[in-house]
DNA sequence: GAATTTACATACATCGATGTATGTATGTGG
DNA sequence: CCACATACATACATCGATGTATGTAAATTC
């Protein structure tokens, strides 16, 4: 075994702390997200979690900051042209971003005051990722703004129940493909190219 | 002081408890409803909650299945003869119902799944309160259903909104009225009385 | 009104999660 | 190659939550 470098080291233990930290809050939920539980899936001990983090708080914070770059990063460089694209674009950062995540920081910001102000910064940016800003142009008059909204809203209910079902939902295509349809609608009628 | 019989002292001891889970659950999340917090708000000892409940997994069950009866009554009997309605309907439940508690049961029921075998015939029963069976009259075709799960989704979306930031959401009215507006072009277009 | 049951409170043991100190192996700079 | 820093693991103390046993005052039964 080659000898590894402490930047390698560091990197690679980091890494599996965080990676271990998203999926069992994905998977277990807030509560279950211990640091016990946390290392024990990293294979470190809670040593190394003192070490690199200085305690359970500053990882959870610093995960869901990686967890956001991930979301970002994945909608980064995409074009939103339309309110059409915008449903698509939402829906894939609830689809395959593990959004449960997103959702179980939020309850967890809103039910501990102290840990709000811990994660909050992160927890605000997330808010801001389901849709663009709204005074791009894609939002240019009320009437845009209360299809984006409703659009938002229908997504996240979307996602909150992919959450609380931990699947699926079985309707998720009915659903957007209404969306889809208002969104087309009101692309056409403002003479937005599709 | 006139001597109160053993059924008063009981059912006053128990809605105390059931009353303080609820408020617990809605104000701090699941987590922080812990049988000491529970008790401590009651104004009883832990002693109470065990005689009375065997402990704090048996009054979780009893508070939500008390919980789900309230919102059941406060729809009860309201006549739901239209898509218009639905929205009305489904939105008073979100609104006036602590709905916070639902949404934090249902994740606690996916992420525990022990937890959740014991509270999940009662949190079943709440996916179906938000709307009516989906084979009554409301939703006689695909395109009836296709509105009516999107209006739900959006409504749930909603009353995530409100649970993350514990409050109103400030745009709640503007997607309504897309949503009312929705509904009263399908009740014209299928001759619905509205 | 005495016996018995009910409705609790009190006390103790246990267990899991976290904080913290210290030990130790491994890489790194001089 | 030696002094040092880094990256962990191990061990112990603490603290909060729960389980459980027992004590006791009140109500009910007879």
């Amino acid at each position: 075994m080659a000898p590894r470098t402490q930047v390698e080291r560091t990197e690679a233990t980091r890494a599996a702390l965080i990676e271990s930290t998203l999926a069992l809050l994905d998977e277990r939920g807030w509560a279950a997200t211990t640091s016990v539980a946390v290392c024990e899936r990293a294979g470190v001990t809670r040593g190394a979690l003192v070490h690199h983090f200085g305690g359970l708080p500053a990882l959870l914070a610093e995960a869901l900051d990686v967890h956001y770059g991930e979301l970002q990063a994945s909608i980064d460089g995409v074009e939103l042209a339309s309110m059409s694209d915008l449903v698509d674009v939402a829906w894939s950062v609830v689809e395959r971003g593990r959004f449960k995540i997103v959702i179980e920081a939020w309850l967890a910001a809103a039910n501990d005051p102290e840990l709000g102000a811990a994660i909050g910064p992160v927890v605000e940016r997330f808010a801001k990722l389901v849709g663009p800003d709204e005074r791009t142009s894609l939002v240019p008059d009320a009437e845009a703004r209360s299809l984006y909204l409703t659009v938002r809203e229908t997504i996240l209910g979307l996602a909150l129940g992919r959450a609380t079902t931990g699947g699926p939902l079985g309707h998720e295509e009915i659903v957007l493909d209404r969306l889809r349809d208002l969104a087309r609608t009101h692309d056409s009628q403002t003479g937005d190219p599709s």
